[in-house]
DNA sequence: CGGTCTCTTGACGGAGTTCAAAGCTAGTGG
DNA sequence: CCACTAGCTTTGAACTCCGTCAAGAGACCG
């Protein structure tokens, strides 16, 4: 259950098993339903989500109440609101469960001690970030390049099976475009 | 000369006079007249730079050679191509000294060996990155949410000394907008 | 001063939104 | 296992924002 993150601490820095277990002995697994809620936009975001199993959507209503999404999640990844989780002020955004989801999760305090008894942790988290930076950065990239039109071919080569796990009205949401206007491209 | 930046390592992480000598005596002071590269396009990232004096861009040209602008940064920032710095690929983006600029640069190399030398280095650039992941989540929520002229009202209400020191295509670039559309919403 | 760089103006066109409505699909309860 | 409903997707018409193009007016620098 815990080896996916095993595996995943191992893809970027080095850990002896009892570390790895010592680490992991603070992770709490907790399993949401389609629809729970992970964080909700409002509330102080305190913790890191590890997703084991599932698929998770980041998202906050706009001005007129719609939803915005601006992230999907799924096994591998790693979701917060960052600027909440690291100000302590407000989060912008909620975080959903799309399918039956199962995270592990570790809160601030926790986390800010284990850097101190592993520095090593500081390192991952230290690459964790620079790697969600530049795929933020990617993101915005293919919105000051692409028009709608490419940004939803490039959406379906980049991660076609989101396009299998998701409605289209979130990817719609996701490539900042209305469904109706997602629905004529797919139509042309 | 240097006190710019000890005093920034020091506002996120404590470290001892002897430390900061010891890290700061790996860094090189470089100066730039306007219009100089720090880092150009096509070329790989190889150094992290610290604005001491002056301001700089980064942008990269689009498809039909137009620079578009996605960063400025003044005094007591950091800058470079995170995706090249990181993975070592051909930089996006070129950097560009818009006045005569002086930086405190480091290479990858050196930072990698400090990382080890001094773990607390890693905690300070983990801090830098989440706020670097802040920054542009919240220039990336800017364009989710305004349309161009309130983009534009809140540039020159988030960062009015930019405006002043910045010239007017320059500003539009970074707010993805024509010269000619920004000229019509300052007239309105 | 002359020339290049920067900012402004206006006419036109196209990409994408909005609104309203109808057609589909899938889950739910009976 | 069918029928109903709610949610999802498609269609089309009117409208808006903003880019493109072409030209002119300042402004800065040698």
């Amino acid at each position: 259950m815990s080896q996916r993150l095993k595996n995943h601490l191992r893809k970027y820095v080095t850990f002896s098993d009892s570390e790895l277990e010592d680490i992991l002995s603070h992770f709490r697994l907790v399993s949401y339903a389609k629809k729970d809620l992970l964080l909700q936009e409002g509330h102080v975001c305190t913790q890191k989500f590890f997703i084991v199993e599932g698929l998770v959507r980041s998202y906050h209503l706009d001005s007129k109440g719609n939803e915005k999404i601006n992230q999907f999640a799924i096994e591998n990844w790693w979701i917060t609101n960052v600027e909440s989780f690291v100000t302590g002020t407000p989060s912008s955004s909620s975080i959903e469960a799309i399918e039956p989801t199962l995270v592990l999760s570790i809160d601030k305090n926790t986390i800010e001690s284990l850097y101190i008894k592993f520095p090593k942790l500081e390192r991952y988290f230290r690459i964790i970030t620079e790697n969600m930076l530049i795929a933020i950065q990617r993101r915005y990239e293919v919105f000051l390049q692409l028009k709608s039109k490419a940004r939803y071919l490039n959406f379906m080569n980049q991660l076609p099976e989101f396009s299998q796990r998701v409605p289209q009205y979130m990817i719609a949401s996701y490539l900042e475009i209305t469904p109706e206007y997602l629905s004529e491209l797919r139509k042309a």
